[in-house]
DNA sequence: ACCTGTTATGTTAGCGCTAACATCGTGACG
DNA sequence: CGTCACGATGTTAGCGCTAACATAACAGGT
C-alpha cells in the first residue's frame, strides 16, 4: 500500500511541523536545514533534506514574510505593458529576481501619474521589499508614498543626479542628440522631429535633437501628438509632415513604433526611403533591423537596464553598498533609412 | 507641532491593532469594518475609516493570506515574455483581476515543458489560488503537480473536452483551415505552410492546413524548424522556401513575426507580393494592419482569452458555478498581402 | 416579567514560519 | 579533571490578521 502523505488537518497542506514531526525533531531545525543548512549537522541535514522531498513539503511564502518581515516581493511600475520597451526591462528584472526566489509585482501606469500614485497605493500592502520605477517624473503624492515607505526605490530608464537617489538608464538626451548628429552627417539639413505620447523622454530626446540643430545651424520643425503611439500613428503622422513641413528631407521620430509606420506610409506612397525621406527611429526594436529599408535607429539596452536596476535594488534592500547611478549607454544603429 | 503617527514597535509599519488601539476598540471590528462594512454600524464604521486614512494604515496581504489560506495570487504560466500574443493575453488577466484584488505571479516557461515544471514547482510555494496555462501540452510531472496541488487550473489558448478541465482559447486547427480556405478561395494552389518554434499550437494550424489542401485536392509543401520564431527568421525561410519549393505562389506562416520577415525580404528582393507569392499569417500583430501591404491574417482575441480565462478561473476559486469551456474563435483578416 | 432573536462588539486562538534566546553535549586546554 | 568555548538542537513567543465562538444590549412578542 502506498504511504499516505500526513497533511495538517487545518489547511490540507504540509507544514514545517509535519516535516519536524515524522522525524520527532523541532520545527526550527527543519526551517534551519533549508535556509541556513550549514548550521544543522550533515547526518540530520541529510534526513530531513529526504522527508522534505518525501512528503512534499513547499514552504509558505506568507508565513515567511510575516515572520521576517520581507516579502520578497518588489513592486516595478512601467507605463506600458503592450510596448517591446518595456517587456523587455520585466524580462531584464525577471531574469534578475528569479535566481534570488524573488517576485516581481507589475503595475501598468498607462502613461499616467495619477495612475501610478493609484498603483503604488494599491501595493503597497503586499509589502514590497523595494520598488522600481519608470522615469523621474512623479506627483507629489507619490513621492510622499515614497518617503513615508522607506522602502528602497530604482528609477529606471533615465539618469537621476541626486546624490541620494538611485537609477539606472540613459542620457535620453544625448541619445536624441546622437541620432540627430548622425541624420546631419549623412547630409540631411531640413531635419523634423515627431513626437507621440509625450512622455518625459520624448522631451529630452527633443531637446538633444534641438541642441544638435543648434550646432549646425539648422532651424527646427517639430510636430507633437499626445496620441498614444502605434504603428498605425505613424501613417497618420507622415501625412501631417508632409503638410506641415513638405520641403523636409529627414525625420527623427520619438521611437520605433512611429517609424515604422511612417516607412509603410512612404511605400504605400511611393516616397523614396531615404532618398526622399530618410527616417530615423527611437529603440532599436526587433522587427526595426529587418524593414526595406532597414531603420536607422538608437538602440538602448533595454533587458540591461531592467537587470541592472533590480541587482541595484537588491543591493539596497540588502544594505549594501553600490553605485547609485549607472549610466548604460546607447548604440546608434545606421542603417538603410538614412 | 504635526501629529505623529504611532508605530508598531516591531516592524515600524501601523498595523489594524494600531488603528483598534487608537480608538480604544478591538482589532476584530476594525478589520470587519474593511472587509465587511454592514456588520458595523455606520457612527463606528465612519471613524475606523477616519483613523485608517489619517494613521495611513495599510493591510498586510500576507498576514491576510495566512490568516485566511488566500493568497490572492493567480499564478500565470506562459511560454514567452516578449511574443506579443502573450503580452496581450496577460493584459486580459491583469485587467480582470485588478479589481478583485488579485495579483498575478508570472512565470515564463521559454516554450519549455521541462522549465513549466520547474516554474510550477517553485511557484506552488506562494499558495496560489488558482493557476492559468498555456496550452494542453504538459509533462507527467507538471500533472502530478496541479493534481496534488487541488487548486482550479484554467487552460488558454487551445481547446479542452474533457469534463473535468476548463479552458478558454480558440481552435487553432479551425483556424489553420479558414486561411487555408481564403488562400484557396483566392487562386493560389501551390501554397506552402512554413513554421518555427514547433509548439502543440503550430502543428494544429497544420493539421487544418492540410485538411482544407486535402478539400481541394491539393499537395502540401510544408518547412518546419524548431529555432525560436522572429521577423529575422522569417527572411530566411523565405530562401529557405524558394529553395525547396520554387514553384509555390503562397505561404501560410504559422504566425506574423514570420509572416512580416517575409513580407519584408521579398520587398528586399523585388518579389511582389500577392502577384508573385501570397502571404498569409497568425495573429493579426499590431503592426500587421499597416505594412506595404497589410499583411492577411488570423485575428485572435488574446486580450479576451486572458480575460475570460481569469474570470472562469476566479468562478472556480469561489467554486461558483460557470461553464468550462469557451471557444473565443478568431477572424480572418483579408487584406492586400493576399 | 420572561423568553427569543437580532445586531454590535469582543475574546481567544491559530494560520506557518523564524528571531532570539535557552540548553545540552563535546572536545580542547591549562 | 574542571573550565570554557563552541556547535547542534530546542523553547518560546510573536509577526498581522481573521474564523469561530462568546457576550452584551436591546427590541418585540407573549
Amino acid at each position: 500500500m502506498a504511504e499516505r502523505k500526513p497533511r495538517n488537518s487545518a489547511t490540507g497542506r504540509v507544514t514545517l511541523a509535519d516535516v519536524a514531526r515524522a522525524l520527532d525533531i523541532s520545527a526550527i531545525t527543519v526551517s534551519r536545514a533549508l535556509k541556513t543548512p550549514e548550521r544543522v549537522s550533515p547526518v540530520l541535514r541529510e534526513r530531513i533534506t529526504q522527508a522534505v522531498r518525501q512528503l512534499g513539503y513547499r514552504p509558505n511564502h506568507a508565513a515567511r514574510a510575516l515572520a521576517t518581515a520581507r516579502s520578497g516581493n518588489v513592486l516595478v511600475l512601467v507605463p506600458s505593458l503592450t510596448n517591446e520597451v518595456f517587456v523587455d526591462v520585466l524580462g531584464g528584472i525577471h531574469d534578475e529576481l528569479q535566481p534570488r526566489g524573488m517576485q516581481m509585482l507589475i503595475g501598468n501606469t498607462h502613461y499616467s501619474l495619477r495612475e501610478e500614485e493609484k498603483q503604488l497605493e494599491a501595493f503597497l500592502g503586499h509589502a514590497p521589499d523595494g520598488i522600481l520605477l519608470s522615469g523621474l517624473d512623479h506627483s507629489p503624492r507619490t513621492q510622499a508614498l515614497l518617503a513615508e515607505s522607506r522602502l528602497p526605490v530604482v528609477t529606471m530608464m533615465e539618469l537621476d543626479n541626486a546624490a541620494d537617489s538611485r537609477s539606472v538608464g540613459l542620457s535620453q538626451r544625448a541619445a536624441g542628440q546622437a541620432m540627430t548628429r548622425h541624420l546631419i552627417t549623412r547630409g540631411y539639413r531640413r531635419i523634423a522631429y515627431v513626437a507621440a505620447q509625450g512622455d518625459p523622454r520624448t522631451r529630452q530626446r527633443a531637446e538633444g535633437y534641438r541642441a544638435a540643430l543648434a550646432e549646425a545651424n539648422l532651424d527646427a520643425r517639430e510636430i507633437w501628438l499626445e496620441t498614444p503611439s502605434s504603428v498605425g500613428l505613424g501613417a497618420t503622422l507622415l501625412t501631417e509632415l508632409l503638410a506641415q513641413h513638405p520641403d523636409c528631407d529627414a525625420v527623427f521620430c520619438c521611437n520605433d513604433d512611429l517609424a515604422q509606420g511612417m516607412l509603410y506610409e512612404c511605400q504605400r506612397r511611393g516616397i523614396a526611403v531615404p532618398a526622399r525621406l530618410a527616417i530615423g527611429g527611437f529603440n532599436d526594436l526587433a522587427a526595426s533591423a529587418w524593414t526595406h529599408p532597414a531603420l536607422t535607429s538608437i538602440a538602448t539596452p533595454r533587458y540591461d537596464i531592467g537587470r541592472q536596476a533590480a541587482r541595484m535594488l537588491c543591493a539596497a534592500i540588502d544594505n549594501q553598498e553600490a553605485p547609485r547611478a549607472l549610466d548604460l549607454g546607447f548604440t546608434l544603429m545606421a542603417r538603410g533609412s538614412s
